[in-house]
RNA sequence: CGCGGGGUGGAGCAGCCUGGUAGCUCGUCAGGCUCAUAACCUGAAGGUCGUAGGUUCAAAUCCUACCCCCGCAACCA
């Protein structure tokens, strides 16, 4: 019997453990947080999964570098990235590590399920393999020199047995659903890509095991101990194992355990959030190897593309990069947050300029809505002391406008759609204002009800930005509506007309967001 | 014929799928206002929407061809 109610499940790729974040990590991350806390504010459950991907050559080459031992390199990098979380303000409810027991259980159970089901084979490939892409290579990309493509790395000649997962006969369903589930794949462009790539090439039976003579750093077969699992195949079971952890009665059905019927269930995901780097891994092999486990498929993969800096290509050796930490350090959370969001949608590739981070800050958040709610604030604490008082609101068809095209566009992650709907509020507020004019009606004791009327406009168009802007910029939508004289805690887009009671008094006014281009 | 992305007023972008007054932020110029974070509001200048064809009553948007720019060692979303 399926679950009464699936919760959202949204997830970001896991990051491969061998350095440290920057910012195309940060990105992804936080997109995904606002796709998770837009989806809670409209009333969804959502399981948020963030993590990292800690097997492989690389990594064990890092650790034997550094002169650990893997586990213990792994348990000091994941210390980094799930403070890193932290400091982008994340709201994920767990945080996969591929070395945990639970994940690798789940990995294990699958291979033996596959195995015994006869869907793997062994082989012996002599080829030429990319240390750097942990793959072989086929003489189909071999450059005319008879070198490989430089971003293949050290290239070698091995010859060796392994196993495969049968992927041939899979490629024809596979084309049928991504044709007949537009949504699947997104951007259109991407989707293109896929479907181009499978119907112009023929997929090659996927390698999925490494001999645990040349990297032993890898979850063993269960049914052959002189293998390891290749990292790809142990790292894309993250969006089920954890699942699974929770008691997903859809996994744990599929893996032939009991479930939980009170647990609440996720798999299938909403979203996988990926770059577009690893497309294929999730487009191709990902919905092939679940159809195996018969598990239904991700309803999204949502790909996003990559940031430049300055128009140039982002790169330690260069210098040419973006701090993240050192930008929330010096802007605030939420402005970070706000600049990814708002400067990039998600799909193309974006630039980040210095100038313009600025620029956005201050005209949008601190002149635009930090300023905004200034001046109606200042403006009800000097003319009715401090209390909202009872009025008409003189902006609401503009802002149920702004709910709902906000929101609309949430769903449809199109989020800097969304922060230009509210911010298209924030930006009529600021004009109203100068058409009323309250601070001269506040000279004027006849026209009392008029300044009335405008104040509680300004105060319900305050609170209605703060709510629709907190998936993006959660902490000043809580600072907002502290200073609202509200208490603080999350945001609810489902109900957006209860009024501000009368005789509501405001909290204490201070800027939400302080202009950074003059001492102060 | 490698793969992919892109060419929209001075800068950076949205619009293109579902043709129909070219929108946003910044910058420039001129006014207004004073509640506010030297913030806010109004108006103006500035664009043959890469080029050439085509479809159409109508094209930035659809079709065709062409030109140009960017990314594809490692780090890496």
């Amino acid at each position: 019997m399926p679950p009464m109610s699936k919760r959202f499940y949204v997830t970001t790729a896991i990051d491969y453990a061998n350095g440290a974040p920057h910012l195309g990590h940060a990105y992804e991350k936080v997109v995904s947080d606002v796709i998770a806390r837009a989806r809670r504010a409209m009333g969804e459950e959502v399981f948020f999964l963030t993590g990292l991907d800690e097997h492989g050559q690389k990594v064990q080459q890092a650790a034997i570098a550094e002169g650990k031992n893997p586990q213990e390199y792994c348990d000091a990098i994941a210390v980094g990235w799930k403070d890193f979380v932290g400091k982008l303000g994340l709201s994920n409810d767990d945080f996969v590590r591929t070395t945990e027991p639970h994940h690798k259980e789940v990995v294990q159970a699958i291979l033996s399920k596959l195995h015994a089901e006869g869907q793997f084979y062994q082989a012996s490939h002599k080829g030429f393999y990319s240390l750097g892409s942990e793959t072989f290579v086929t003489e189909k990309e071999r450059l005319p020199d008879g070198s490989f493509d430089p971003s293949y790395g050290k290239v070698i000649e091995l010859e060796e047995n392994n196993y495969y997962f049968k992927l041939g006969e899979q490629q024809e369903w596979l084309i049928g659903h991504i044709e007949s589930n537009p949504e699947f794949i997104t951007p259109e462009y991407r989707r293109n890509e896929v479907l181009g790539f499978l119907k112009n090439e023929t997929l090659e039976d996927l390698c999925i095991s490494r001999p645990a003579a040349r990297l032993n750093w890898g979850i063993p077969l269960p049914f052959d101990p002189a293998y390891v699992t290749y990292v790809w195949f142990d790292a894309l079971v993250n969006y089920i194992s954890i699942p699974f952890a929770h008691g997903d009665p859809v996994v744990r059905k599929a893996l032939g355990v009991a479930a939980d019927p009170a647990a609440a269930g996720f798999w299938p995901a909403d979203i996988h959030m990926i770059g577009k780097d690893i497309l294929k891994f999730h487009a191709v092999y990902w919905p092939i190897m679940l159809k195996a486990m018969r598990l239904p498929l991700p309803k999204q993969i949502l790909v996003h593309g990559w940031w430049q800096k300055e128009g140039q290509k982002l790169s330690k050796s260069t210098g040419n990069i973006v701090d993240p930490v050192a930008v929330i350090e010096e802007w605030g959370l939420d402005a970070f947050r706000y600049y990814l969001v708002r400067e990039l949608d998600i799909g193309p590739d974006g630039n980040w300029t210095d100038e313009g981070f600025s620029s956005r800050y201050h005209s949008e958040l601190a002149n635009g809505l930090g300023n905004l709610v200034n001046r109606s604030l200042t403006m009800i604490a000097r003319y009715r002391e401090g209390v909202v008082p009872a009025g008409t609101h003189q902006l609401a068809a503009e802002t149920a406008e702004a709910w709902t095209t906000t929101i609309a566009a949430y769903r449809s992650n199109s989020l800097q759609d969304a922060l230009q709907r509210t911010g298209a509020l924030v930006t009529r507020a600021n004009q109203f204002i100068e058409q009323t004019s309250p601070f001269k009606i506040a000279k004027d004791p006849a026209r009392a009800g008029d300044l009335n009327n405008i104040l509680y406009t300004l105060a319900e168009v305050c609170r209605s930005a703060g709510i629709l802007l907190w998936p993006v910029i959660p902490g000043a939508s809580e600072k907002l509506r502290r200073q609202l004289g509200f208490q603080s805690g999350g945001a609810d887009f489902t109900k957006p007309y209860s009024p501000i009671a009368s005789g509501h008094r405001i909290g204490e006014i201070s800027p939400l967001f302080p202009r950074k281009d003059r001492p102060a």
